[in-house]
DNA sequence: AGCATAATTGAACAATGTTTAATATTCAAG
DNA sequence: CTTGAATATTAAACATTGTTCAATTATGCT
């Protein structure tokens, strides 16, 4: 048996995300398993449901560690481009780098489903809306004029497009001869969808 | 024992199919269960393995399914717009319209995934291909003279931007404040990509 | 009617999430 | 240092999952 101290709450709490994210990196979401984890931690599965409320709670966990991850790349990405169009394509190209270097991970964020009736913990939602704010100052400098409710509204379109073009490109590959390139996708996507926004209202 | 001649193989598949697509638009794909299944058609799970492979089999079916009704409506939608332009956007507004409308049907078909090894079957990868092959024949009516690559690049990237913004909208409710409709989001994605790429060597 | 073929069942297996009584360990008080 | 209260940990149990398979039962042909 395990002593008490060991390991502390915290410590175990840790561990036990780390080990489902080896997991989820070698076997994907579908792998994980609450004795799994406990066995590669020491432990039993009784002591998970000390520190975890349930299975999903542990891999909510683990998938804030992954958006955590993939918050900083952006935030690398985002502040290399001196140009501020550059500066938006980086961050798709970044986010779908991320995708293609962490499938399985990147996966089990928007695969993962929390049971009915079960709402997100802010904490998580937190993440997600800094994923969102980051695309949105990108384009707030790139377009300093433009209304709150207009940038907001670009931003979320880019974005979703370019998880839409990351969604169809990894695992499933729905598209079964690949002749353009995920990456050309997102030149596409980010150039000719900037450049008529740019233009909105100077020729119109 | 429910008789032999009671119901021919056939039948038998497309009562499980039916069987499946009401649980999972009731409660969703979780709660499909081979046993489920099986007695809401009035049979016992051995008898469900002699018509299909597996559970993950049966859901494919119930998808592709789903893959066929979404395919006839945008092919409504497709034909109804005398304006090329028009019909691309209305396309996309079906397929929101779609994905709204059957939350669980929709959602089944892009959580679920085959098990490691597994393949897509080629009769439902024909229904995903017919999708494509829908914008990109939208496309090439409004552009007639561009290039085959051309078009499959744009309409790639265009479905797969229709794709997540569908994505980011139903279910798992990403976006924590709901400012832009999803509406609005598919009229900018459009509007703005379409009126540069139509552009595109005329002014440039 | 009897027999071969095949559909159907029911029970079994391993693995899943989750709960809980029993046990082991720690820490503080005497 | 011993005792006892508090709690971490375990092991076993339960229901449910996918899947298989020998046994059973219905069918169709001779």
């Amino acid at each position: 048996m395990a002593r008490r101290n060991d390991h502390s709450r915290e410590e175990l709490q840790s561990m036990a995300i780390d080990a489902a994210r080896a997991i989820i990196s070698q076997e994907g979401i579908e792998g994980v398993s609450a004795r799994k984890v406990a066995q590669k931690i020491g432990y039993t599965v009784g002591t998970l449901y000390q520190s975890f409320e349930n299975i999903h709670d542990l891999v909510l966990h683990a998938n804030a560690f992954t958006l955590s991850e993939l918050l900083a790349e952006l935030d690398v990405a985002a502040g290399a481009s001196r140009d501020p169009q550059q500066r938006v394509l980086k961050i798709a190209e970044t986010y779908l780098r991320f995708a293609e270097g962490h499938e399985r991970q990147w996966a089990a964020v928007f695969r993962h489903s929390l049971p009915r009736g079960h709402i997100m913990p802010d904490w998580y939602q937190a993440r997600v809306d800094a994923l969102f704010a980051l695309l949105e100052n990108a384009l707030r400098t790139l377009a300093p004029r433009r209304s709150r409710q207009s940038i907001q509204l670009a931003s979320r379109t880019l974005w979703s497009s370019v998880h839409g073009i990351c969604i169809l490109h990894t695992g499933d590959k729905l598209f079964s001869d690949s002749i353009a390139s995920p990456q050309a996708l997102l030149q596409s996507l980010v150039k000719h969808y900037l450049h008529s926004w740019l233009n909105e209202g100077k020729s119109g």
